[in-house]
DNA sequence: AAATATACTTACTAATAAGTAAGTATTAAA
DNA sequence: TTTAATACTTACTTATTAGTAAGTATATTT
């Protein structure tokens, strides 16, 4: 795979993260990579191809991340935190996260560009869950609500808190993500 | 106060909840209005005016239904429950809130909106850190995190659990409430 | 009746957006 | 050594955007 294909997808999700889908041009990437806003046509015709390329990206990057996890025999708590800090890097960052983002503009997106997001917040959502089932059966988690809407319940955290703490900056972002955790202590 | 400049800021609210800040237009304000775009330029000269309008009639109308609930004698209960029944009615009309909206596009604000937006966001959360503070006392709710923590994570649930269900449409916003709220029971 | 304010329309401008067709320099393959 | 693929640039088009200046019809006030 080509450098500068690479470096676009990074540069462009970086501007969806940080400025939002419709905010951000071909002419942002071209000139941050200095070249001309036709060479980003090269590699994807539209922003289209673009945007779906993003979230596909994201997902090899979460589905390499869990298989890690397994591998390494990562116990319940530990796929947790790890998942926590991914967040706690985007706050750290500045970002937001694809879901919170690309969620907002959903209704501007192009059909392809929702299908990867909905796939993309499916194998998130669909991970949580059963990570949060396994653990629970395992009584390393406790907590009284469906393991669905448990799961619905800490991503919405995760996603929303980035959001918020963009708009009034003295949250302490990693002490919501403690309260998280705390709620699922036996 | 105007009919016409009424409706512009119903339409840009439902615009900026449905389609965000950067993906509506003059345009399509006065196409829907029937008018030409030049009118909505007479009412709010700018996008700026227009946008900060619609989060100060927001504001507005929070304070309002506070001070409503106030002078009813709301208990902490009926007051979280008015409050959750706001995203309740916005995840049927499947809007999005202000919040969460205009949060993903702070970064592309104009300096009055980003100002309205962090007042709002502060009239919330403080509005919900003071009722989960004085339900606790009276023992109407119950939970161990700082009442400032759990307001966040509370307004995060309601704010992005929209987005969620916009990108995924089986999800039962109404049992994700259920989940909040039992999450305060004694 | 004349002056003024209100609520617009007409007819623009300048900037920026996505996207394209055709050309060029460099490297790799036949 | 010619051919062809790769990685772009040049130079454009078309559409849409926010925004404006000047004009007009209607109602209200003086």
């Amino acid at each position: 795979m080509s450098i500068t294909r690479e470096k676009i997808i990074e540069l462009g999700e970086n501007l969806i993260l940080s400025r939002g889908y419709n905010a951000f041009s071909y002419q942002d990437i071209s000139t941050e990579l200095g070249v001309k806003n036709a060479a980003i046509h090269y590699y994807f015709p539209s922003k289209e191809n673009l945007g779906t390329s993003i979230v596909r990206t994201n997902i090899q990057r979460f589905e390499e991340m869990i298989d890690n996890m397994h591998s390494r025999g990562f116990d319940e708590w530990q796929q947790l935190d790890t998942f926590i800090k991914i967040y706690i890097k985007s706050h750290r960052e500045k970002k937001l996260c694809l879901v919170g983002s690309l969620g907002s503009d959903f209704n501007t997106l192009n059909e392809n560009t929702k299908k990867e997001l909905i796939r993309m917040t499916e194998i998130i959502l669909n991970w949580l869950t059963s990570t949060l089932t396994t653990g629970r059966e395992k009584s390393i988690f406790k907590f009284n609500e469906e393991p669905q809407n448990k799961a619905i319940l800490i991503l919405s955290s995760l996603v929303a808190t980035l959001q918020i703490s963009r708009i009034i900056d003295n949250i302490d972002y990693k002490s919501i993500c403690q309260s998280i955790t705390d709620g699922l202590k036996p």
